[in-house]
DNA sequence: ACCTGAACACCGTTCAAGT
DNA sequence: ACCTGAACACCGTTCAAGT
């Protein structure tokens, strides 16, 4: 404590400081107030260095970097161009538990006006694996779009069916399963398919799922747009469905 | 407005002018005491109704609520359950084309703790369809999680290039391309493929374009399902790689 | 019953003043 | 130069008091 009270206050400190704050208190915890207490000096000394809004911006800096250097780091490097999806899968799954140990990020990283710069590296790695294993820059641009969301953890739970306590059907519950019969039946065969598993819906597996979606299908837009770069989009539509 | 301040407060009021006001300024903008000067009343008198808590969980509710009227509402009743993918691809862009009109919607709805209620009609129209079409259960759970966040808006916009004046060319961003030669190219072409439209990247195709890849794996894995149930996720694998 | 005035704790931010 | 005390406008919220 007086050791940090010892060292000047520098930008970095600053992050360093809104990071600890919203890991452990959330976003809204993080305030002028609060993270100069952390920091042992007062509110009005962390202007020197930034305001509310380049608070959050830099904290959102931090948490993406921290996704990028994650997804980057552990990987050899791609024996096979061809193992391309192997390598961006794994980048993503990466980048996801970076999220789940900040899950305060996602609805931070939505509300900032631009993309922090911090992306970047991610991205280029992400073009530059799929650029060599022969997908046009077209289709890499579209991949960065369609990734770019799952990577950034804007893919989450949405539908967390109040874990119910079997046997206690609530009148209101009975009125939801009359209205919406197939509602009612997934949710009884998710129940069936959770047995002995922890939660009713298996996030990361649902993760990977939609994941796979997608990389298989630039696959094969990758493989049609290798053959002839013409009306590849409506080829793939064709190959895909047979 | 005497009109106006003549009639009873109720939950109702208070939300709609919230709507209003979120609409009009922002959700940071949606504040007790701004509510409360729409309703030509004090912000005390709020509190009978809603905290701020609920306030934004009700706007939250009222936006997603109008998300699913919208993508139930315009469908033709589907005449060949094959088209699965054409309902629910028009349901999709349906519930974009709300979330475009209300752009503050997605980080609110991505903090609240639980979705609101008025989704589940949506869901439920989504899996009738699938189930309808052929689609397991199981299948169709998987979709409504795949579909979930393209639905709620959680795709946006990620990349938008500062739309750099050409020529200008800062030392900084020619140092970013030096570091990263991928993204350079990717942004060339990409410049070269939006002359004469709009902006640099079409979000709206983008958007298609990858909700098309999640529809057509979830195809692929329901005729794969509908021959055998079982190792149905594999066959789909090396199916869609062919 | 429904609404409100006064008050409290807390927020972001400014600015003149300290060292 | 770097930090701070006092102050301002604005939050969410409580509660006793009005009608």
């Amino acid at each position: 404590m007086p050791a940090r009270a010892k060292e000047p206050l520098s930008r970095d400190r600053v992050l360093a400081a809104a990071l600890e704050v919203a890991d452990a208190e959330g976003v809204p915890a993080v305030t002028m107030r609060r993270v100069a207490e952390v920091l042992d000096c007062e509110a009005m000394s962390l202007y020197h260095y930034v305001d509310k809004k380049a608070l959050l911006a830099g904290l959102t800096e931090a948490v993406v970097g921290e996704i990028a250097v994650a997804a980057l780091d552990d990987l050899p490097p791609a024996a096979d161009p061809a193992d391309w999806r192997d390598v961006v899968r794994r980048r993503c799954l990466a980048a996801r538990e970076v999220m789940l140990r900040h899950p305060w990020a996602p609805p931070l990283v939505a509300t900032q006006p631009q993309p922090p710069p911090t992306v970047y590296p991610l991205f280029e790695a992400l073009v530059a694996t799929m650029v060599d294993a022969g997908c046009g820059y077209e289709l890499a641009h579209r991949a960065i779009h369609s990734l770019g969301p799952m990577l950034l953890g804007f893919t989450q739970e949405l539908f967390e069916p109040t874990a119910d306590d079997e046997g206690a059907a609530s009148p209101q519950a009975e009125a939801m399963a009359l209205a919406m019969p197939y509602l009612a039946r997934l949710a009884e065969v998710a129940v069936h398919e959770a047995e002995g598993t922890i939660g009713l819906c298996d996030t990361q597996a649902e993760f990977e799922f939609t994941l796979g979606l997608v990389l298989d299908g630039l696959e094969a837009h990758r493989r049609v747009g290798a053959a002839s770069a013409v009306g590849a989009a409506s080829a793939v539509g064709a190959a895909s469905a047979v």
